[in-house]
DNA sequence: AGCAGCAACTGAACCGGTTTAGTAGTTGAC
DNA sequence: GTCAACTACTAAACCGGTTCAGTTGCTGCT
């Protein structure tokens, strides 16, 4: 049977007010009692009941990540098994655990996160994929649930924010073509209603104006490889085709080179291609592509560790930045066409 | 404010015991007295707070998922986004969560199961990935801890079991490839420690065996995509070069055709490949990839409504059956060569 | 009419912790 | 010496639900 804190008492001959102050550094007691009642409670064996806790205290002991992708989209994605071991990392510091939510139907997003705050379940949530005037930052500042975001929301957001420098990585893949040769540097943007959807894009664009380029040949996707091909039949068949892609990710990377190869082009004789997320497959793609590095197991430690600050009563002023993506050069990029 | 169930006692003018037992439909009040009482409870928006009833009822409303994988595997597998996409869909009806813990380090698993069951974090958990011998079962016996796995151990386990027939799928593929005229298939295995390992490799044997060939073309790996490229450079080395090779997931399948590609090997031409799981990006190899098409939203939904179903008492006599694995053809597969 | 059994309720205990209001003792300032 | 402030404790209330033991009234049987 679980000891209890009565237990605790009645051995250290206290009161149970005086045996939850010791117990959670709480002033009240003295510190020869404080002593007494630590060794007692440790001698016992005794451990919080995370359930009474959690009911006198009004906490979870949880932080929720609701995810809105596609589950196929999901699978092809070697962020979020990374993300959320980086999560784990920081919550077993802290007997904290991760309650995860798949949510893509119609509206199911927003009943999700009620119904984490109707039923007590989360402490606070970590927003990922940040949307433009992201109707979760409102939503959640009415259902007073904190949160972190992964990147700075581009409407106001009290909420702390840890990011990722894209245009760094953007802008060493861009230069690398700009090296090889290539004038025509197009980009297959990810969905541009996410930040990172537009700032991948900025990134390519800023670093097109730095080598004096055009920045006119871009094309909208939706981080699918149906998006991708889509995208990249639209680029292949403009009369100034572009000699280079600079994919938003590299499902649509795999899917845009698989494409144009069908048409007979040659990867990357005629097209050179680059993606980001350095999935595991892509290394095995013929050819292997060329792709950014991000780390999301640091991410998802550092935004646990920020929110779980936050929880307790810290506040972050300033964002955290995590360090840029890094060009994995393989053999989807190459010199630029005659 | 919150209303309790003391509210709705006062406004409907009964016990608070009353109120409990007209709420959770036990017996103890007189039909009138359950009807007005319900009424109030609605009129008044009630809502349980399961914190509360946590504490009372020792339960947690939340099943545990613990993954045990690498999170590099994760991302290039389509199984565990669509499984945990399932399991939602289940737990959604029940007001039940998901407890997501992802525990790679030595040790870490069995630590996790622990602090779970310590922490009073879930009220079961489906296990995934089970193994020959798998320590799970006697540990989760141990903990009192109630679970479902995904297909039957071959231990004895106490634990109701949610399987698919892989053999009909890798028989499948395997009958594909003899009626292209392949008298040389081979099997890249999975973890030998893993249930589904040895049942994908005993598909293929029994396949073999069908058709009158013989099953001496096998090497073993680990699901990884370095495992999949040494299996195949050991299998491609044999003076009876295999001529099709059924790998045990995409991934070693994706691996393994671009290593026989960089030996200057034609896939098709001179080795045909099938693969596992259907991931999203196959499609999109080059060529892409012949492979079997699982369910996995469908056995996520049902491991969870056997385990529910479990914990609320019903006891499961026999082990519930998924449909077999679809063959997926695509240009990885071709005739033999002379 | 009397008795046994059952249903319909009740108030209180319980779940295991946190916080509040109160009491007693001590210390320092005047 | 007196008073105010503080510390160190206490018992009880509270968190919001579930279950238990007890009481009352009703019904059916003898």
């Amino acid at each position: 049977m679980a000891v209890t804190i009565s237990d605790v008492a009645l051995a250290a001959g206290v009161s149970k007010g005086a045996v939850s102050y010791a117990l959670n550094g709480q002033p009240g007691v003295s510190p020869d009692t404080r002593d007494r009642i630590l060794r007692v409670a440790k001698d016992l064996g005794w451990k919080p009941s995370l359930r009474a806790k959690g009911l006198s205290s009004a906490k979870a002991y949880a932080l929720g990540l609701v995810v809105a992708r596609d589950p196929s989209l999901l699978g092809t994605d070697p962020f979020f098994p990374a993300f959320i071991a980086g999560i784990e990392t920081a919550l077993a510091e802290h007997d904290y655990t991760l309650v995860l939510s798949v949510a893509t139907a119609p509206g199911a997003e927003e009943r999700c996160y009620r119904k984490l705050v109707d039923n007590g379940r989360v402490d606070g949530v970590i927003l990922t994929d940040v949307r433009r005037g992201d109707s979760r930052i409102p939503l959640l500042l009415e259902l007073k649930l904190p949160a972190v975001t992964l990147n700075r929301p581009d409407a106001s957001s009290p909420f702390p924010a840890v990011s990722v420098d894209e245009s760094a990585g953007i802008f060493a893949a861009v230069e690398h073509l700009v090296t090889l040769g290539h004038r025509r540097i197009a980009h297959v943007g990810g969905g541009q209603e996410y930040i990172h959807g537009r700032s991948r894009r900025q990134a390519w664009e800023d670093a097109l104006a730095a080598a004096g380029l055009p920045s006119d040949h871009f094309a909208a996707a939706d981080f699918t490889a149906a998006g991708g091909v889509a995208a990249t039949a639209e680029l292949l068949r403009r009369a100034d085709r572009p000699t280079a892609i600079v994919y938003a990710n590299d499902l649509m990377a795999t899917a845009g080179q698989s494409y144009a190869q069908s048409l007979g082009l040659s990867v990357p004789g005629d097209l050179s291609v680059t993606g980001y997320d350095n999935a595991e497959f892509t290394q095995y793609l013929n050819p292997p592509l060329t792709t950014l590095a991000t780390d999301p197991m640091l991410w998802g430690r550092v935004s646990a560790q920020v929110l779980l600050n936050q929880l307790a009563g810290a506040h972050q002023s300033e964002d955290t930045a995590l360090p840029a993506p890094r060009l994995v050069i393989r053999a989807s990029t190459g010199p630029a066409p005659d």
